[in-house]
DNA sequence: GCATTATAGTTTCATTTGAAACGTTTGCAT
DNA sequence: ATGCAAACGTTTCAAATGAAACTATAATGC
């Protein structure tokens, strides 16, 4: 019988391996929730975040949205310019401050998040019906923790980069 | 005080949205584990992940280690090509099926991933680390749930259209 | 005031990505 | 045998991505 002495370090089993368990889920979510307001409704994920995030905490800037979500800058801008286009979204200048401008839902956009909102809520509603309720329970502290060390790793490992 | 009464559904909070704090939790540790293997090894994600299956199950064809990655085919196939171009992956003919390849870690692959599998375990040994006992315990059966709830939203969500 | 630095947001450009088409080889049914 | 469908792996091409440069505005220091 092969024995697990000290010499031997665990294998590195790719499908046992957390980061990539995490990987795999997070993917499949993903795009299980991407085709539910992909097809219907013609957004990409970061227009949906950005009417997301909008929705429930009107006038942001984008740069606002950007830290919310967590997403590149970039990536918002464009999703901003492109829900804009669509009628989706309103976009007036701060007038405080003219490099700001004020985003919030059209009423054409208000409605989509209106329809959106409670299926994607169902959706996550059914991936917690397949835990049990200590499960349930235990995973709220579980994806903080490990969100803050991962956040952890990520500093020490690049020495201090401060994301954004 | 709000009342939450049957008809208000509960808000959708971003930040509280489990398909999103899996998203970001997933991205903050593989982006932490990519400059660990990326800087000092130049390797990208695929090639990594490549190198780890193909170090722990000798022999598998391209296909084969995409299905076990669930990654996609083409990149699986670049990867491949681009290890093989910088000597850490051996590719010989399956002399009984031409069409498949026989993947193997080259002498200098092998040493990469003997060096490479401690330091993602460690990782992933400090990412557990924040976590409880009972929070580890209940983290594996977690995952698995949660993954096969998943493959199911995405097969009712497009009518089974089956991946890869 | 005026120069310097910082912030909001956009544009550019080079890289990455993946779907679709392809060439090749194999398996299967006529 | 021959034709057809399926599988392996690559190439192509168009779209997504993100770092860096840029414009415009605001804040700060002297």
């Amino acid at each position: 019988m092969p024995v697990r002495s000290s010499q031997t370090p665990p294998a590195l089993d790719l499908e046992r391996f957390l980061p990539y368990r995490l990987s795999v889920l997070s993917n499949t979510v993903s795009e299980a929730l991407a085709t539910l307001y992909g097809e219907r409704f013609n957004l990409n994920v970061t227009q949906w975040r950005v009417i997301a995030v909008i929705g429930r905490y009107p006038d942001l800037s984008a740069v606002e949205v950007a830290e919310r979500t967590r997403m590149d800058k970039v990536a918002v801008s464009r999703a901003v310019a492109e829900l804009v286009d669509s009628g989706r979204l309103d976009r007036r200048m701060d007038p405080f401050d003219r490099r700001r401008s004020v985003l919030n839902l059209s009423p054409a956009g208000r409605r989509d998040y209106e329809e959106i909102a409670p299926l994607a809520l169902a959706c996550e509603a059914r991936l917690l019906s397949a835990l049990s309720a200590s499960e349930r329970d235990a995973l709220e502290g579980i994806l903080d923790k490990l969100t803050t060390a991962g956040v952890g790793l990520l500093l020490t490992g690049k020495d201090l980069g401060m994301r954004q």
